[in-house]
DNA sequence: ACCCGCAGCGCAAGCGCTTTAACCCACTGA
DNA sequence: TCAGTGGGTTAAAGCGCTTGCGCTGCGGGT
């Protein structure tokens, strides 16, 4: 790894300071223009690449942005990890920028990764995915003034912020009018028990088109399972697949649940979508294949990955006043785990729109 | 983003010079043991945290590695990418080293952006992955004596470098024999057309194995399909389907193909296993859920970042003469698409074993 | 002929750290 | 007593770049 040329290097083969080549390089207009085409291509031919360090520690900007890596560890790996750093990297590099990767030890806390990032220099921004409703990092990097956006939103921001989000509750709301109109009425909710911020709003999103539609036919429970307890999350699954009356159309917070939703219907017998319908959320890789094939929403991880790498570049280049947001909408992928609701024995008449809770809650 | 702490702060609130304080913090056994403990006491409660920039400009290294990420735009995301990255940046924080992701945008050939990020000093060193058989950036990089490891083999490394590979000939034999005992004795390999180190070794290790075996009644049928034309390749997989006689085992280089062709046989009337064996190498997340569930190997991607991290670091710090290497074990993933051949009619004896190739040559 | 304005460029001061070479000051031994 | 020794510390020279400010020289207004 011998040494690469240098600004003076350039400076010399051309007799003019290293300060107008630096400002030539970089565009800057007080430079005659035929200087800077010279001075450009002295740097082409000599092979100059600006050394990066030097760089950052003279105009205090790295030229790279940290993504916060979701916890790993309790056994998930993030399906989308691939396809949202290859975006937000691609997005970044078109502006020159670098995407660097921060983990989190065990045991340490989130915030202390990135104040040591922040006070080390080490870069301009941050994308930070995975939001909880109450987002400590989130806080954290307001409160410092640290460019950065999120993906996915604060339920309670203390001041106005950077974020890109898919429209989740935008989603929740088409699956349940899908399903209505194919004459489901009697809806279940399969969710999570983590106070994360994209479980609040598509749970919003499915209620709030529940009470627009205004049928009082409709009922709706809510099957809350353990995020990190596999075993009381089957078992959980498990038990409303054998309720009775069994829903006829379950909506799940994402594509994992809605498969193990299908794997427990297919174990018990049921026939997907004849007996039930089941709808995810994401449109993972396993959706594809888990038979019959889950009906589920895109979150178009790729499209949001360019949206955050484009917004948070502005973010750093022109501090604009107002931080940029994007709601991104998920796009159906219509397969074969819905259809139409079975048809119904003759009821004794209800009305009321009830909610009632499993799960969870006993 | 105020600035933070710098080692003038620290040399200042304690009385000693920055050089001092410099060394102290790096645990130079130079300064006195006291002396260390106090420097060290005083960082913490200033709360310094060295700036990066500096460090990398005075001392030459950055304290980052550099992942060049797959290629992408061919419309396929690595499925492992998650993994991998996440895996890497792990075992790299551990030794307080950053992941950088250098994408290559489009058009754009990927040596240009290594040589890029050599000489702009970006990285102390790299991980590559998904070598080609005589893969241009290697050579590149053991040319220039840059640290780095492969995700991967070259066929014939002009010099000896780290790499760390899963064994996937292993699998392939291991895959056959067990097929073999199951009774099998009409194989397909279904493969792809590109240039690929791990394709030839896998191709090579089942061939191997069916020599050793030294059972006449063997065949095996070589499918060829190209990389990056889902309709063609789609068309090769039906009709290895419909041949007769039909294969009754196929081994495919990674799930993908298996999948496909899971697909095609359930298209065709076939039950998996009972007309056809299938099985995969990867083990990726679909493999799970396509039907009947793909019998597979697991690549180990945790495992091979784990290593490459540990690796890389002792190439950047140690710079040993020997570069180390290591094949990880894949770990056979029984499902259900493989099983017992299906009995044969009575035959008229054949006795060579034979090799003929369907797909891309005529 | 004079002065002013301005486009174009260079000087030099850092940015915060590492590292070489020198320095200081007990001590030790003769 | 003094040179020698060596552990502990420091001064200072960069690393390669950016940037505030000042300088130069030329053209135009008066």
């Amino acid at each position: 790894m011998e040494k690469g040329r240098t600004l003076r290097d350039v400076a010399e083969s051309l007799g003019v300071s290293v300060a107008t080549v630096s400002r030539a390089l970089a565009g800057h207009e007080q430079i005659a223009l035929k200087t800077r085409e010279r001075v450009a291509q002295a740097a082409e031919e000599l092979g100059y690449v600006p050394n990066r360090a030097a760089q950052a520690l003279a105009s205090g900007r790295t030229g790279v942005a940290g993504l916060m890596l979701p916890l790993r560890g309790r056994g998930l790996t993030d399906p989308f990890l691939g396809e949202f750093v290859a975006g937000l990297s691609e997005g970044l590099s078109v502006h020159g920028m670098d995407l660097v990767l921060a983990t989190v030890p065990r045991d340490t806390p989130e915030e202390r990764i990135l104040r040591t990032l922040i006070d080390a220099g080490r870069v301009d921004g941050f994308v930070v995915s995975r939001i909880a409703e109450d987002d400590a990092r989130l806080h954290l990097l307001i409160a410092r003034g640290v460019p950065f956006v999120a993906h996915g939103r604060l339920m309670d921001p203390p001041a106005p912020y950077a974020w890109v989000d898919t429209d989740g509750a935008a989603a929740f709301t088409e699956a349940f009018e899908m399903l209505h109109d194919l004459g489901h009425r009697d809806f279940a909710l399969l969710t999570i028990d983590e106070p994360m911020t994209f479980r609040r709003l598509r749970e919003e999103g499915l209620r709030a088109a529940i009470a627009r539609r205004g049928d009082p036919e409709v009922r709706l429970r809510t099957v809350t399972t353990p995020r990190y307890d596999p075993a009381r999350r089957a078992e959980a699954v498990a038990r409303l697949v054998h309720e009775t009356p069994r829903p006829t159309a379950v909506i799940a917070l994402f594509d994992g649940l809605a498969i193990e939703l299908l794997q427990a219907a297919a174990a018990a017998g049921l026939v997907v979508p004849r007996d039930l319908s089941v709808v995810g959320f994401d449109n993972t890789p396993p959706a594809a294949f888990a038979p019959p094939g889950l009906t589920t929403f895109d979150a178009r991880i790729g499209a949001c990955a360019a949206e955050i790498a484009e917004i948070l570049v502005t973010l750093i280049r022109d501090r604009p006043a107002e931080p940029p947001t994007r709601l991104i909408r998920a796009k159906p992928v219509l397969r074969a785990s819905h259809g139409p609701a079975p048809p119904r024995p003759a009821t004794t008449a209800t009305t009321a729109t009830s909610c009632f809770r499993s799960g969870r809650t006993p």
